[in-house]
DNA sequence: AATATATATGGGAACGCTCCCAGAATTGTT
DNA sequence: AACAATTCTGGGAGCGTTCCCATATATATT
């Protein structure tokens, strides 16, 4: 790649700099006729002000488009009013998915409305070690800290050790960590909704295509799976739980092939993603979905509602989960709760074509 | 909603707070046995520094760890290092579609490589008015902005026009504003290159869905498919094009029952999500895709590969569009570039299944 | 009317850096 | 050896807030 003056075509004339300088609240104060301090109470609308300057500093304010200096505030107050969202691991193929998105959607509005800005980190494989953590994502400026992630590795937990400030997982937190705030949804009832279902229309053999192992989410949808066979008196097979679908659509389409030797008329994947692969598998193999094989996902994504066949889900409140991951951050920020605090949320039957085989 | 603690259901015991005080660069100084100055210029990497000194400090700082305070740092320097990624209209359903999620990808991993933090704003109905931009978004800690829109209002616009610092727009910039930086992907040539293509395969009578009328991308992929009739001396029937895909699948669908009356063998449709939308249409009417018609989309997202028939697509490079808007922001930033800058970057066909008819 | 109490106001110090400038130490030049 | 040029170093001022404290003013209580 060349320097980047050569990648432009074209210059256009616009200057952008030399620009006049920002109101302080000193100046606020002085065409106010008051002190820095009765401004500062104003904006930070505290008590101890009479009505009458009340007014004429919002008055002044609104006039002159006054916006307080977020690094002066921030500095003196300790407080940014900036909460950080780390992925700390390769986001590579994570944006593929629609689960983080939408969660950063979620995030962001809630924080957004609380006050809060967010500020977003994500890494790479050629910028994971700890000086990423280190030098980029300075402690300095942000209050508090959203990890979206189901695996850690050990760089990020030793430096994790050292981050001081409030932090929330979103979903289960490292085991390495038990006392420390998350949000989650609940995948094992979710798992065992799905199953339930599957054995509702008339599945009798019913495989499981998992994310990856020793991952709480993706565990705990397979506990749920079992305990819905178990209940229903129908032996575990091993056979029939494939690990490793890495919650991609290729890893649910080779899983699938597996699956498909082993006989079976229905599957319960642990993700969208990967039960779009499988219902490609099926289909490749010359069988219908649901007719020979029914299939549902977990996630809820938008894509399952529009694929071909659309495909059945536990969805996932995914925009609430950073919504309520946001505003429990904000609250222990805003609250100084000196302990933990978590909340499970709750999962829901989506029924499509895709497991409509024996339903009327 | 109840109030938050009564939310959670159960309290895990760990305070979190008291942390003992960050150092500072005067107490880096002191074991250091320099100057305040001198630890700022080691910092900062600026030379006058003598070799012993700098590796003294620097030995200093990595064994305490130091992190200079982000917020110190941008109130004296007047830079924070941060950019802002603006969405200036509703986002309710913006992150369905993985556009967005990847563009804003890119722009994070190139603003952390090169040292920029990246904070995010998001609009809703419910928040989009002036106050947002003026209260929630707050120039001071930020040093320049990415707008990432197709459309712009009224209120934003006004916004716009009193903000003083550097920005750069994704896709083209408001027609109101002819001298902004901006990087766009070559959609012309896009909507050129798909037309094409469907007559490479022996389409004739070829339909268009647009995203939105008086949208640049949309415009200017009509204008490439025009281009490519045109050159192909076939007249251009204003019946085929369908102005409302509004970018989503339902609108896809609805812009295709129009053109299956008349009577199409190949559609363009100015997203992929759009021709998502349009394969249902074709296959609920009872046609195949692509041996009744065949249909191209535009963006090259993930899910194209897995559509079923995939689709073929103008892939547009997102990742690095949001890379290149970021370097182009900081390089304005860092080296006070008085003009508007402007880059475009080439798309390529992509051919899958759904175009696949008479290609041998 | 005198005093206690609550409310209101302003100024100083601090937050932790950067930047400028004065001066010291080192190196180069005649 | 004397001087100029260059490299190096430290201290002061300033960035624009918040927070604390001293003091002034209004209100309530006897």
């Amino acid at each position: 790649m060349g320097t980047l003056p050569e990648l432009f075509p074209e210059i256009l004339s616009k200057g952008r700099r030399n620009v006049p300088k920002d109101l302080s609240l000193e100046d606020i104060a002085r065409l106010s006729g008051v002190s820095r301090s009765t401004v500062s109470r104003v904006i930070n609308d505290q008590p101890y002000v009479s009505q009458k300057n009340r007014e004429k500093v919002l008055r002044i304010i609104r006039e002159h488009n006054f916006q307080p200096n977020l690094a002066a505030r921030a500095l003196a107050s300790q407080r940014s009013r900036v909460i950080g969202v780390l992925i700390p691991h390769d986001v590579s193929d994570l944006f593929a998915d629609p689960f983080f998105p939408i969660l950063l959607k979620g995030i962001t509005l809630a924080s957004n409305e609380l006050g809060y800005g967010v500020t977003l980190w994500l890494s790479t494989v050629r910028n994971h070690h700890r000086s990423f953590y280190d030098s980029v994502f300075n402690e300095s400026l942000i209050d508090g800290l959203i990890i979206a992630s189901a695996t850690f590795d050990e760089t990020f937990l030793k430096w994790l050790s050292n981050f001081r400030k409030p932090s929330v997982f979103v979903g289960a937190a490292p085991s390495s960590m038990p006392n420390v705030s998350f949000v989650d949804v609940d995948n094992r009832n979710g798992g065992f909704m799905a199953t339930r279902h599957l054995l509702d229309i008339g599945c009798h053999r019913i495989g499981m295509i998992e994310g990856r192992q020793k991952q709480s989410s993706s565990d705990q949808r397979r506990e749920g799976y079992i305990e819905a066979l178990e209940k229903a008196d129908i032996p575990i097979d091993p056979e029939l739980i494939i690990p490793h679908g890495n919650y991609t659509e290729s890893g649910g389409y080779e899983a699938m092939k597996r699956l498909l030797v082993r006989d079976v008329d229905g599957v319960f994947a642990a993700s969208d993603i990967m039960a779009l692969g499988a219902m490609r598998a099926i289909r490749e193999a010359g069988l219908r979905v649901p007719q020979d094989i029914a299939v549902i996902g977990f996630d809820g994504v938008p894509y399952g509602a529009i694929s071909n066949p659309p495909l059945s889900t536990i969805s996932q409140p995914i925009d609430l989960l950073g919504e309520e991951t946001a505003r429990t951050l904000v609250y222990v920020l805003d609250n100084d709760v000196p302990h933990a605090l978590y909340k499970i949320l709750p999962v829901a039957l989506v029924v499509r074509e895709s497991t409509s085989r024996m339903v009327d």
